[in-house]
DNA sequence: CAGTATCCTTAGAGATACTG
DNA sequence: CAGTATCTCTAAGGATACTG
């Protein structure tokens, strides 16, 4: 589902990335704190190491805090409820509390976090088709380029 | 431009991404280092805090070092260079020196970076749309959890 | 011009132990 | 159960100076 503004064109939605782009960068470089660039703050916010993998866990199902240490069980305590603190913060997630004897909290997709799936599966759907030429290149230049130690 | 098999189905883009991911995600519970997670390899190409920018910047137009460093005057020369040849490892961008006395390279954006345009037009067009909800909803998170210390 | 080399400072994140 | 609180380590990245 591409948004309304670029199903109206006829471009090409990569020239309207670059036009939009070249806004961005203007705001950037007058701005020295680069605080309002908007396609950073998103990269920010997914290019983590956690975030983008704890949205997809949560678009397949709303699940607590525990289930989800066991879905993603390489990730600590900390950086779990951090991630899921930063992420409910800008609204991508939300926090359900029922007050049971011992506590269960629920987590689950807001409407904002689902409206990034699209544009997630985009570029998972990049990855893995382009992935085994990114791994092809990679071979190609550190053999020409003599990493070889020893 | 949406990926061939994508358009082939009638399956919500989304839906298909969440199967997807979870093939990656067992793939990433299985291995312990998390190699040959393709997500994670685009997430940390271009998830770090330059990539993005210099794609955007050589999509617009090829660009010698210089014009580079121009464009983007906050880089330090070291990540200028560290992120092009990344970028060039993962055959992403071509770089080409032209033997003159002073030195000239140029930088392009080879076809497989031309084809990470349109999945990250995706993105960018997320962000530029939902900026203003996420900033709300931060601001309403800060002003729930007094964040404020004095 | 197009980089290297070096030093240095932080932010990201793991490990562990404790708590309402 | 669902977190906090510390402590620690590493790697990303900035600043600066030098070079073919």
């Amino acid at each position: 589902m591409l948004p309304e503004e670029l199903k109206g064109t006829r471009m090409s939605t990569a020239q309207n990335a670059i036009e939009r782009f070249s806004r961005y960068q203007r705001q950037l470089v007058g701005d020295a704190q680069s605080a309002h660039c908007a396609v950073r703050d998103v990269l920010d916010r997914i290019g983590d190491k956690w975030s983008m993998l704890m949205i997809m866990e949560l678009a397949t199902r709303s699940q607590r805090f525990s289930a989800l240490h066991r879905a993603i069980p390489d990730i600590s305590k900390r950086m779990l409820t951090q991630t899921l603190r930063d992420l409910e913060r800008d609204g991508l997630v939300t926090r359900h509390v029922f007050p049971t004897k011992p506590p269960s909290v629920e987590y689950r997709l807001a409407p904002l976090g689902q409206s990034l799936l699209d544009p997630m599966a985009a570029l998972i759907d990049w990855a893995d088709r382009r992935y085994s030429d990114i791994h092809a290149a990679r071979v190609r230049f550190d053999g020409a380029h003599g990493d070889v130690p020893r």
